[in-house]
DNA sequence: GTTTTTATGATTGACTCCAATCATATAAAG
DNA sequence: CTTTATATGATTGGAGTCAATCATAAAAAC
């Protein structure tokens, strides 16, 4: 194997052009994507540079979150490797994770809850993986949730059936539904696109469906939306505030009320 | 959080029961999962013992494969934590690869598929990623599968529902089977994992349920085993040669002679 | 109850990793 | 072409890691 960059000169330092740096911090993130690990010896070896550059550029892609530094190496970063993992790099990560802890709270074991697809219930999954809840039984329509809660010892893990649709992380249609028909929660959480003083709003018809199914099904239903969501209408209408459903906020009561949206006493849990 | 082990004598040497040993080691390797990457200084600290002992633990996690060792700490392995990269370290790659290929031509446009979980199936589905056939409906029980397709223009692809199962990888159970009834496939491909004169093994009864689900609901049913496979006998037989389907693979029909198989005409298609 | 086994923590010396500093040669800017 | 900026490799002291060894106390075996 021939360097592209270094084919004379070695073992003396030399400038070089900004777009070999580029190209060899690509491939150095590929590298790792590839063997998940490498020390930084190997990658000295495999990138043909000193021990101070590969540092140096370990710590650059580090801090662009495109690989994790480990001591005496590096690693793949979990989000990069896994498209699926991508919903880690959300909007209002705290707030996110604020209500997936106010959710964690909510769950008791051994009971059996549905988890919708979105950031919001993808941040309840992680939690879950972190602080595992005794003998749940988790039923989603989402990849994402569901490959992050499989490993998860204890938990039995239920994906429905159905397409692929919207980016290939969720599934939908008739068969959906058909298998969610199979099932009876104690809870549901959800998530959806926005809310306003008439209700909770999403985009895709066939979403709002299969949401409504689910809510049929279960014991208690909790919509899991963040602060940022309030004041956002879109297409079509999920449910007013008058129905049976629990919100679960970062949303501070004051504010909502500020906005118009009439509540039922209990209904809002505050994250 | 208090150790269930060393409540009191903290700080001294004392041999504590094989169960406790197991236990923590299990732990350590559930942290290893939720963490991906811990320091040992961590380890020790989550476990509450000594270097020496998580060192210790760590060298025979690591000789069984469970965690990878790094330095200054260790890491999840990968295939344990995640199906689809299993599936990509694979024995015979190129055996598999000229099924596939041989799969493909086989494969007609706007045609409805079923594929099964394993190795070579996944190589079926890389191929078909790489050279798309027009208008296919794809169904499939396998994560990896469903996402590596997912993606690809002018496929229809849809999940079986079911749980999680052998390793987070595969759906499986009465949901499956259920689901699955809402089909019928121009070609179900299925995987094993042994061939003989008798017939096709699996060693999963519930995986074998699944399978001759399958049979029923295909028009054509295509097991594509590789030649490594040829003399694998494990607990279950599957189908016995004279059952109606095709077997696809890079075994020549003289060697399949030579162990005794006895294929009707037309029923091993060559790779 | 006695003996054997072994899981553990402490210690140690060799080895490795790291951040900082410096000189240098080249790319980039003027 | 000249000047500036910077990407690189070498060096170094300090910190961290590792494998081996040893004493000990509790578990296992008898």
């Amino acid at each position: 194997m021939i360097d592209s960059n270094h084919i004379i000169a070695e073992g003396d330092a030399m400038k070089v052009a900004v777009k070999y740096v580029q190209a060899r911090r690509s491939r150095l993130a590929q590298l790792l994507q590839q063997h998940r690990f490498l020390p930084l010896t190997e990658l000295c070896d495999k990138l043909g540079v000193s021990e101070a550059t590969a540092r140096r550029d370990l710590a650059v892609l580090a801090q662009e979150h495109k690989i994790t530094r480990t001591y005496g190496g590096a690693m793949s970063s979990f989000d990069q490797t896994f498209s699926s993992f991508r919903e880690r790099q959300v909007r209002a990560p705290e707030a996110k994770k604020r209500i997936a802890l106010a959710v964690h709270d909510l769950i008791k074991p051994n009971s059996t809850c549905f988890l919708d697809v979105g950031t919001t219930l993808f941040a309840l999954a992680d939690v879950l993986r972190q602080k595992p809840i005794r003998g749940l039984t988790l039923v989603t329509n989402s990849l994402p949730i569901a490959e992050m809660l499989g490993p998860v010892r204890g938990y039995a893990v239920h994906l429905l059936g159905g397409q692929l649709f919207y980016r290939q992380s969720l599934l939908l249609g008739g068969v959906a539904l058909q298998t969610l028909k199979l099932w009876k929660f104690d809870h549901a959480f959800l998530g959806a696109e926005g809310m306003t003083a008439e209700g909770i709003w999403n985009s895709q018809p066939d979403v709002i469906d299969f949401q409504l199914a689910v809510f049929k099904r279960s014991t208690q239903s909790c919509v899991c939306l963040d602060a940022q969501k309030l004041d956002t209408q879109t297409d079509y209408l999920l449910v007013d505030w008058k129905a049976n459903f629990s919100l679960i906020t970062d949303a501070t009561p004051a504010l909502l009320e500020k906005r118009g949206i009439q509540t039922k006493k209990g209904q809002v849990i505050s994250a």
